[in-house]
DNA sequence: AAAACGGGGGC
DNA sequence: GCCCCAGTTTT
């Protein structure tokens, strides 16, 4: 597909998003959330399904939605009210490993540059640029599964791994449609055009404007 | 049993 | 670039 052509796909499903769920993340931003909140929910979403992160983001705000009172809770504790999210101790630990360097360098601010967010220890570019995209409503290309698998789906890019779909994004993609992009593909991809058997035949808004429409019934 | 999950790090 | 890691839910 042409830069064109996406946005004409784009306008189709902008249509249809709010009869989905909010990605996580995008969910924990447009309920007032702090871009430590942001920070933190990207953290548990890591190779999580959507649901199970929101339910445990909801669960853990409730205890510590700053750096300060995440600090009081023990990794144990924090383990105990994120499960059943996958990870959980790794992710404990990490919380409390970047909550107690924000409280040490940053005074307890959540830095907005990618080069800061990558220092920090956990966070890669999909982390980095989900803060900056919704905690700091700057613009960024967070590439994950969905981003990475539905952009070569529709041809749009074709490439190997997510960092050349970020780069081939950044060029092709104007700047305006950046975040909605993104919040797009997750919310299609979760529930549509999924990596397995997607719903291209009855239930795809775009099936008749997509290139792979009944190909992809794997993969 | 195996795949999937809005990856990240080490090399 | 490739390989390994972490745990749970879903198929």
């Amino acid at each position: 597909m042409t830069t064109e052509e996406v946005l004409k796909v784009l306008a189709i499903l902008k249509n249809h998003y709010p009869t989905w769920n909010a990605p996580v993340v995008t969910f924990i931003a447009i309920s007032q959330g702090s871009p430590y909140q942001v920070l933190v929910a990207t953290l548990l979403s890591l190779r999580t399904k959507d649901e199970m992160t929101r339910e445990a983001a909801v669960r853990l705000f409730q205890r510590a939605d700053t750096p300060e009172k995440m600090l009081r809770l023990s990794e144990k504790a924090i383990s105990e009210i994120i499960y059943p999210v996958g990870f959980y101790r790794t992710k404990a630990k990490r919380i409390l490993e970047i909550t107690k360097i924000l409280l040490e360098k940053y005074g307890g601010r959540v830095p907005d540059t990618l080069e800061e967010l990558l220092s920090l220890p956990g966070v890669g570019r999909k982390t980095a640029n989900l803060v900056i995209t919704l905690g700091y409503h700057k613009p960024g290309i967070c590439v994950d599964t969905h981003v990475h698998r539905i952009s070569n789906r529709w041809d749009y890019v074709n490439t190997k791994n997510p960092h050349e779909t970020e780069f081939a994004l950044r060029e092709k993609l104007p700047i305006e449609e950046w975040i909605m992009y993104n919040d797009i593909l997750v919310a299609f991809g979760q529930t549509i055009c999924r990596p397995i058997s997607p719903l291209c035949d009855n239930q795809c808004p775009v099936n008749h404007l997509c290139p792979k429409r009944g190909v992809n019934k794997h993969r």
